[in-house]
DNA sequence: CCCGCTTGAGGTGTATACAAGCCAAGCTTG
DNA sequence: CAAGCTTGGCTTGTATACACCTCAAGCGGG
């Protein structure tokens, strides 16, 4: 019998790890339909594990915002609507806007910054190396990555919890709707701009410019609000999307 | 033998709630010391109920916050800085502010907004009423109500998430610090200055001036900060504030 | 005298047995 | 024929037994 977990099949991690990745991989995939009940029992017989851990996995991905409680007992697959996926983005940004003001408020060692604008220097090479097409992979890597080192110039645990919780909305992540740009003509040119953003931002923080780095961070996050709505707009590009099957749709004209 | 579930001793509840809601008490009145592991058996004692609803209290208690992964294992109670304290008191005006702005954006029913500014009558005449001496857990209550009825102004599950999430820490909620003032001379001024900002949040949300509403709301928890900083400076205001065993202060000079 | 090993107590992680609850299908009865 | 009751399967909630791990104290050897 294959199980789920044989795919995260470390054997170094504890059974309870192991079973929440496992099922979290399961429910962003479309594994388990939205609003569908997800049985313990099955869960065992699917992830290879035990009851407890299974349990254990349960809460935490409720915890996440993954799952919701049955009022009867249990969990259920949670159901986004097209206006949540919307909102947690705005919410990401905003609490990033809080972070970037932050930094620029207290403060940032050199060191650091160096460390971000270097990050930046390693996207400039994606976009502009290879004329034909740009190594998307490579470039969502590195968006990440930036987006990380930024919650950590706020220097601020607090912040860096709450971004990760609205982050665990799969579509909410900072990196999770640059792919639907990869059937755009177009691609190109939001890339630079964004990047520009990451630029500005950073230079906002470098001279202090609290309220300016903020600004700049809450509408660098309007541009995933924008290729979300490219890929609601099409079906095409909502495949690319991680966790768009937790996205029930609205019947579209 | 007494046990902590004594005192949350509803039948109907489930022991995992009972034992969540005890624990949880137990961790704010100061019961367990910051850092300090907290022994899944010891609870059981404390707690009377079996390891199982122990350990799924420790988790959920962990992902609101009060409690941190022992790298080892098991879980310890958290401990706050001063300075997480602030940070999650701004987070909570920050996201406070994203809710003002969205109500005032996508608009309310005019019931919605009568509820609320009732709730607002009824704060202004605790505040007018009685000349002595201000019923200060009424007007905590109370306090608390309007800002419950402001997060759903926003019309986003989403949003009141995250602000449940940040107001989980217990000095960070809206009402955590209103208690510091009533030692003060100059509580009622600050009172009615809250109050002035609740109506001017509302007035600018009727008009849909979105800016101005999260404006004010940003400010408005500055009023939370001040109240922070007080009691920081005096052990005898601290003592009022829920959850201030957690913080673990500098010394001061 | 100091370093390293042994050992044991206490802790968590995991599996599983049992009890209680919910829901739907089917039967009974008016 | 319809409405209500009963019953059975499947589900979760709870308790507990067992295995492994960790950490520290004490002992033995260099």
């Amino acid at each position: 019998m294959t199980t789920a977990a044989d795919s995260t099949g470390d054997r170094s991690l504890s059974q309870t790890v192991r079973a929440q990745l496992a099922l979290r991989e399961l429910v962003l995939q479309g594994g388990l339909n939205p609003g569908e009940r997800v049985s313990e029992l099955q869960m065992v017989e699917r992830l290879g594990v035990s009851r407890t851990p299974v349990r254990m996995a349960l809460v935490r991905l409720q915890e996440e915002g993954l799952l919701e409680a049955i009022p009867s007992g249990g969990f259920a697959v949670k159901a986004f609507s097209e206006r949540e996926a919307f909102e947690a983005i705005e919410i990401r940004g905003t609490l990033e806007g809080l972070a970037a003001r932050w930094a620029a408020e207290r403060g940032v060692s050199p060191s650091r910054l160096r460390d971000a604008a270097e990050c930046l220097d390693a996207i400039d090479d994606v976009l502009l190396r290879n004329a034909v097409e740009i190594d998307l992979s490579r470039y969502v890597a590195l968006n990440a990555q930036f987006h990380g080192l930024l919650h950590e110039l706020a220097g601020s645990q607090t912040l860096v919890r709450q971004l990760e919780r609205v982050s665990a909305l799969p579509f909410a992540s900072p990196s999770a709707l640059v792919t639907v740009q990869s059937r755009s003509p177009e691609s190109r040119h939001i890339l630079t701009m964004a990047q520009d953003q990451h630029r500005c931002v950073l230079a906002a923080i470098e001279r202090r410019e609290g309220s300016r780095a903020e600004a700049i961070m809450r509408e660098h996050a309007r541009i995933a609000h924008r290729n979300l709505e490219r890929a609601l707009a099409d079906q095409r590009d909502m495949d690319l999307v991680p966790g768009s099957a937790l996205i029930k749709r609205r019947i579209r004209a």
